[in-house]
DNA sequence: AAATGCACTGTAAGCGCTTACATTTGATTC
DNA sequence: GAATCAAATGTAAGCGCTTACAGTGCATTT
């Protein structure tokens, strides 16, 4: 078994470019002051070791890492996978690297994977919405990490955020159903329970029912987890319901892309014998049969402004904003006339 | 602007405990011989100061991170999600922790991302695919960090990886399709410059044409980056040939998803006009209208087996098999006789 | 009673960097 | 020519851990 290599260190460029750690490190860190003829030769004996920085004892002296964690509730999905392309490629803009987790909506895998990014030295962190143990941010505020909170924006809350009022703009979508004649809605939501958006959304059917004087017994909620498989067996229950309802509105794309394809199992015609609505407006909503009429979500957008606000409370120290974004309704095919 | 809060450091937690930094360290890594006394001590100041480990400081010392690093072409599209799900899922139970980045399929960008992630210490990398700079492989080995190829499986080269024949499996395909009657096949197919994977399919498809004595020259092919968008652009590309082809090879899901909405778009009936093929079977593939025909790959399977395997590598120094895993045909039903 | 062994625990030397501070050097000023 | 100053560089003290090595104390053996 042969031994690992010794990688080289500063120490060894120093030596070899006959000049102290001090120097090399300035030449390498580009700021400070120094001659042109010692950078040169640190430059050469650089190449010739093909020294690399061991991040990880800069990150210790310097206790700067330049790297932002993420973590979202899954990858298996496209819900944010856009955003989140976006982010990266606005941070590396910045200067900044971007390291992502997965928390399968488990909050316990949740708090986990802070722990493990804050304690690998993320400078600071973009999280997905605000429902999540208090003790999650009373540790990111013991330890002044800065953080975001994406893909909902609550003004009343403290946190720094960058999303869109997800209650208000199931509303509208609501409004707009009902305008077209649509009397009985029935709805597949997300697990509401740990999912603020989720829970944001329901509500702002349910606001939207009580506003425009509809009964708000009539309208007929199942909760299931996002994937498209429980889209399809929800709608399917939804269904039998009797009266049946003229819409079926779901709580993201991936819901509504399974209600779909169980509708047209069904031999049910969309949107004549019934409506079905989405949220997100992923790239598989347009690519639906028929397309998909959902709520369109800015998501590289986010992202983009995600990076720059958090980058911007790493680097002044600033409190960071709460920027909401405007949402719009993609009116596709699947929601017609009641 | 309050000072930064003083994190408490392993020293605290001695003078707290009354034990010295060794006996903590100890402590925490479980492993050593602490008397009793002496641990419920620790673990007493441990919780009285909110201690976390410094994880910077421990890799520093220990030279061990447990994190593994994953570069992935792209995040944008399921194509990778679902095995990299069950990557991390059997990493995090090996009690390893997974750190994705993305290289948006720019070859200099992973470069960058194997030396971020080595340079924070990753243990381990997973990369996809074979087709790289050399250099990458030698700054990997000369740094002996082991590393495993997936979605790719060559067992003529020297790299540990887990994967499945793309070659093969597109070129079983083929026989399927000729064996259905048709003669007029044309491909879009993802960029084969850079991509060893796209590379493998499509000479997967000139194998099965010319082996089954076909004229290589009435073979069409298009390449355009796996985007559902140029999918269906390449589709209403190839349909204006004459003769049209009486099946279109898509060089994965994400392009047939394109293909087949184009189709629906142009009033042709799928398969009786035109059958369309994809590769990956990833959860789009099977609510596509109608459901499409593709090559089913075992992404879970994968990323399990690339975790086992990695986290051996690691921890027992080994070379590292080649994996290959077997593949199959999703018969759904864009694909029929000609 | 001295010798031996074992189970713990403490001491202190790094790990590879950054950076405050000290020093050197050469140019500029009076 | 001495004094002053700025620019370039060096010295060395950490950053917060792990761990080799060296005790220490006590029970057991001879």
């Amino acid at each position: 078994m042969p031994l690992p290599p010794s990688v080289p260190t500063l120490d060894d460029v120093a030596r070899a470019a006959g000049v102290s750690t001090a120097t090399v490190s300035r030449c390498l860190n580009a700021k400070q002051t120094v001659s042109k003829e010692a950078r040169e030769k640190v430059m050469k004996a650089v190449d010739a070791l093909g020294y690399t920085p061991n991040f990880i004892a800069r990150a210790m002296a310097a206790k700067r890492t330049y790297t932002i964690g993420a973590i979202i509730p899954t990858m298996e999905n496209a819900i944010f996978a856009r955003g989140l392309q976006a982010f990266q490629e606005a941070l590396h803009e910045l200067g900044y690297n971007l390291l992502v987790s997965s928390s399968a909506y488990q909050p316990s895998l949740e708090a986990e994977q802070v722990k493990a990014l804050v304690a690998r030295g993320a400078d600071g962190l973009l999280l997905i919405g605000y429902e999540r143990e208090e003790a999650i941010y009373e540790f990111l505020e013991q330890r002044q990490i800065p953080t975001i909170l994406a893909w909902a924006s609550d003004l009343e809350r403290r946190h720094a955020c960058v999303g869109f009022d997800n209650r208000l703009a199931m509303q509208t979508l609501v409004d707009k159903i009902i305008s077209m004649g649509h009397r009985q809605i029935s709805v597949i939501s997300g697990i509401v329970d740990g999912n603020d958006r989720a829970a944001s959304r329901l509500a702002g059917i349910k606001d939207g029912v009580a506003s425009n004087g509809l009964d708000p017994k009539s309208l007929q909620v199942i909760e299931v987890p996002y994937e498209i498989e429980n889209g399809a067996t929800a709608f399917a229950t939804l269904m039998q319901a009797n009266p049946k309802p003229t819409v079926v509105m779901c709580g993201n794309d991936v819901l509504a892309a399974g209600a779909i394809n169980k509708a047209n199992e069904m031999g049910l015609a969309i949107p004549d014998d019934v409506s079905i609505t989405g949220f997100d407006d992923i790239e598989l909503a347009s690519i639906l049969h028929p397309p998909l009429t959902t709520v369109h979500v800015p998501h590289r957008e986010m992202g983009r402004i995600a990076a720059q606000e958090l980058i911007n409370m790493v680097e002044e120290r600033s409190t960071g904003a709460k920027r909401q974004l405007p949402v719009s309704i993609s009116m596709r095919r699947t929601l017609g006339h009641a």
